[in-house]
DNA sequence: GATTTATGAATGAAGG
DNA sequence: CCTTCATTCATAAATC
């Protein structure tokens, strides 16, 4: 026999004969113990098998919507990670797609440059509010754009004297053993990532079998 | 060719022998081929992520828990992929570490998440302690890093609201471009917008259900 | 139009 | 607690 254990695969997992015996661990998992010995119950199974198999279903769906993406371009266009606009004007090729980021004019720019070569080190929070407002004659912008604007500046600006030396190639690359076309063309491996989870890509989809799965399997829990 | 799928993140891969299970998703394609691209807001997104890293590490626990009670039974295609104790500097000894700041890990996150939304303003020393400790079992930290996690919280979170927060300045253009800022105000329930995604379905897991349950399997297996 | 670079933004940690 | 710094991530812009 075996102790119940997960079958990842969803379609035909009642293969087992797993006993319904109540036996609650009798021995701890220290013992490897490779036999009888259940350390959940039937219902924490039950449970834990759907909320794997729903797991699964959720992966193929972000394999799915990752072929997709990775196979048209212009799906790519809609900002995955920040998405601030309506869903229409999709459909052809182009969307109105919204500066998600902040992009300071060329004036503004200059402005900005202009400040800090001033050696106005800190820009105060009262400086900044004047900036800001100065800089909005010439284009959309916030204070938090200004305020971010001068910390990366001055790292930036920093890190520029230090780091980069005249013959010091202070990369950080390790993995030069690389193919010139393999690159890092962003490992698209939505499923499995750096935090034994699936990381921060990013990735949409939409499903009314989920949502409805993951509800009733939240009621179930009650 | 097979689906991509968790990798389930484990130092002792090496006993893994056979029995392989790639059949995970393979099949399945039924119902759920038609994704539908979608359009979520970046709190939506962010909540997916969420509430799918959370699935995931509920599957790792599992399989954690698991071998230690079957070591018979291993899940293929298990590669390493834990950030933290990082293996390389091998060769050329450059750039040694891969990540020398704590980062949370989604279980942490989203545990710290709702504690803090709990409302207990400040964590006590005690309090520090407790969730640090119970936050341990889903990666690695300490209290300075709970401690720290909380002032940036509360700072961050504060200043939403104030001075050098974003969308302070009086943009005349864009009004139907929601802050992006306000990311993680709640965990609890945010997916289930009629509009979008998920639609009304209560899908979230977030809290402590899951959480405990997770944890009550931890203990099983100590 | 695929890559690479520059840079806006997010966030953990340190200082005060 | 509040401010600042350092590092990292994501992406608009630049480049080939």
């Amino acid at each position: 026999e075996q102790v119940n254990y997960m079958e990842w695969d969803d379609k035909q997992q009642q293969q087992q004969h797993g006993q319904q015996q109540e036996h609650e661990l009798e021995q701890q998992g220290g013992g490897f113990g490779m036999m009888y010995v259940k350390v959940m119950t039937d219902e924490q199974m039950e449970l834990l098998r759907k909320q794997i198999s729903i797991y699964a279903t959720i992966c193929e769906q972000l394999v799915e919507m990752h072929k997709s993406i990775t196979s048209q371009q212009d799906f790519a266009g809609m900002r995955l990670g920040n998405v601030y606009y309506d869903p229409l004007t999709t459909s052809a090729g182009h969307k109105i797609s919204t500066r998600q980021r902040w992009t300071p004019t060329p004036m503004q720019l200059q402005i900005l440059e202009h400040i800090f070569d001033q050696g106005t080190g800190t820009p105060s929070k009262q400086k900044i509010k004047d900036i800001t407002n100065e800089l909005t004659q010439h284009g959309p912008i916030s204070e938090t754009n200004v305020y971010n604007w001068f910390q990366n500046r001055r790292a930036r600006s920093k890190r520029k004297q230090t780091g980069v030396g005249p013959n010091n190639a202070e990369s950080e690359v390790e993995t030069e053993v690389e193919s010139p076309k393999e690159k890092k063309a962003k490992p698209e491996n939505i499923l499995s990532n750096e935090n034994h989870a699936l990381g921060e890509n990013e990735v949409c989809f939409q499903s009314s079998e989920i949502g409805s799965e993951l509800h009733s399997l939240d009621q179930q829990h009650e």
